[in-house]
DNA sequence: GTGACGCCAGTGCGCTGCTT
DNA sequence: AAGCAGCGCACTGGCGTCAC
């Protein structure tokens, strides 16, 4: 039987958390504090009117999804407490859920019998105010990633229809190790979802293309899983995690550990703490560059949403205002148009992240007096014509909401 | 006459990219 | 790595103009 709880973050009611939080508390043996601080943080967090705040467009409401880390543990939780409760109405069967998905496997019932004990589960999610929708009698079933299949007692990968793989570029700016690591890891994903090398073989094309796509010529191969070992006891590991880029020729990792054995040698005391035993370096990948440009987009197009009408001009002769009436807007790309006698039209581009009236002043004060001639490339230009006694005039347009140099206040564009 | 405002000159500094 | 040039920003103080 497989079954999939609609909306499952935003229907956990306040009741629900409460009963599963006190049902973990009673078998995980979480302390009162624990229990307290987890309660407090929900309740004032994460919810509003008995119900999980959801992430809509209004920035007054908290924003947590099923995908973020609270609410993954807050389903995980609840998944927990619900698989408890569901084994007094599935009591001979195996029974499974992830996060919003669940399976459970009916042995030697008839058609009829596992339809009335589907009835009986979603009524049992009802009676917790979740809504399900789950089908019995199968023989196939998709299950996250993976395909079981009942007749033939074999299982293999699973994607979605337009589900291609993407992955890494091999060329991306990502740690060395890590993109190495990338086939392999994928080899051993897809050999543990195969029941055997033949599904695997059937499966990994898919993959194997989209490694080709991703710059890569390694081809996946069919590795027998490992068997579990024995848990060690983890050792306690500080970690410093230096940004990876690939333009940074320094080997950080080598150099900070050379520093760690240069002040913390044997002799000094606190060389039981500090060593390479207790250290270790890893790089961390910086936020992908699309994610960075949305949420960068998203910020600066609220601001622009909700900034008050300004002045566009003080110029006291509003028609002598050099772009028209717009002096005053800031964040500009503006250029230059100079004419003269002796040339063609000759272009200067700048930009200025404050505003183009002292930008201007700026340019003015540099063609004025001769100190500031070598100021820009403009000035050199405006100098080198006075020098010549050519006449020339200056026409200038600028163009909104372009970048200054610390930052990009307006919407950038990811290109393809 | 006074205050507000615009304009200008001047200074110091930060960042980036290039050269040595 | 250091130095330099180019470009732009932030800030200050002085002066002229305008409205009241």
């Amino acid at each position: 039987m497989l079954f999939d709880i609609a909306e499952f973050y935003p229907s956990i009611s306040e009741d629900l958390l409460k009963q599963s939080l006190d049902w973990s508390r009673q078998y995980c043996e979480i302390s009162q504090l624990e229990y307290n601080t987890i309660m407090h943080c929900r309740k004032s967090l994460l919810f509003h009117n008995n119900r999980p705040w959801v992430k809509k467009d209004n920035p007054s409401t908290f924003d947590v999804t099923m995908g973020s880390f609270d609410g993954a543990e807050i389903c995980e939780n609840v998944g927990l407490f619900i698989l408890h409760t569901l084994r007094k109405t599935v009591t001979s069967s195996d029974i499974g859920l992830y996060r919003d998905d669940g399976l459970a496997v009916l042995k030697n019932m008839t058609g009829r019998t596992a339809d009335n004990l589907r009835k009986k589960v979603i009524s049992a999610f009802n009676a917790l105010g979740l809504k399900i929708t789950a089908e019995s009698n199968l023989k196939v079933v998709n299950f996250l990633d993976v395909t079981f299949d009942l007749r033939s007692s074999s299982h293999y990968p699973y994607r979605k229809p337009n589900d291609d793989p993407v992955y890494v570029h091999k060329s991306s700016n990502h740690p060395p190790q890590i993109l190495k690591q990338i086939p392999t890891a994928i080899s051993k994903r897809i050999s543990q979802l195969s029941h055997n090398e033949e599904s695997f073989n059937t499966a990994s094309h898919i993959y194997n293309n989209a490694l080709r796509v991703s710059g890569y010529n390694e081809t996946l191969t069919y590795t027998t899983p490992e068997k579990k070992r024995k848990r060690k006891r983890a050792r306690k590991i500080i970690w410093f995690n230096p940004p990876f880029c690939k333009s940074v020729k320094t080997n950080v990792a080598k150099a900070f550990l050379r520093l760690i054995d240069k002040h913390f040698p044997p002799t000094n005391p606190l060389h039981k703490i500090f060593n390479r035993n207790t250290i270790k370096v890893s790089y961390s990948c910086l936020p992908n560059v699309r994610n960075l440009i949305q949420s960068h987009n998203r910020k600066v197009l609220r601001q622009a949403r909700d900034q008050p009408e300004t002045q566009l001009c003080n110029c006291r002769i509003r028609n002598d205002c050099p772009v028209q009436g717009l002096c005053l807007t800031s964040r500009v790309v503006y250029q230059a148009d100079i004419s003269s006698a002796s040339s063609d039209v000759v272009s200067y581009i700048g930009m200025t992240g404050g505003s183009f009236k002292n930008r201007y002043a700026n340019h003015k004060k540099s063609f004025r007096n001769s100190k500031y001639e070598k100021e820009t490339e403009l000035s050199k230009y405006i100098w080198q014509l006075k020098r010549q006694g050519t006449p020339y005039s200056i026409k200038m347009v600028h163009h909104l909401n372009a970048p200054s140099r610390s930052c990009h206040p307006f919407p950038l564009q990811l290109m393809s």
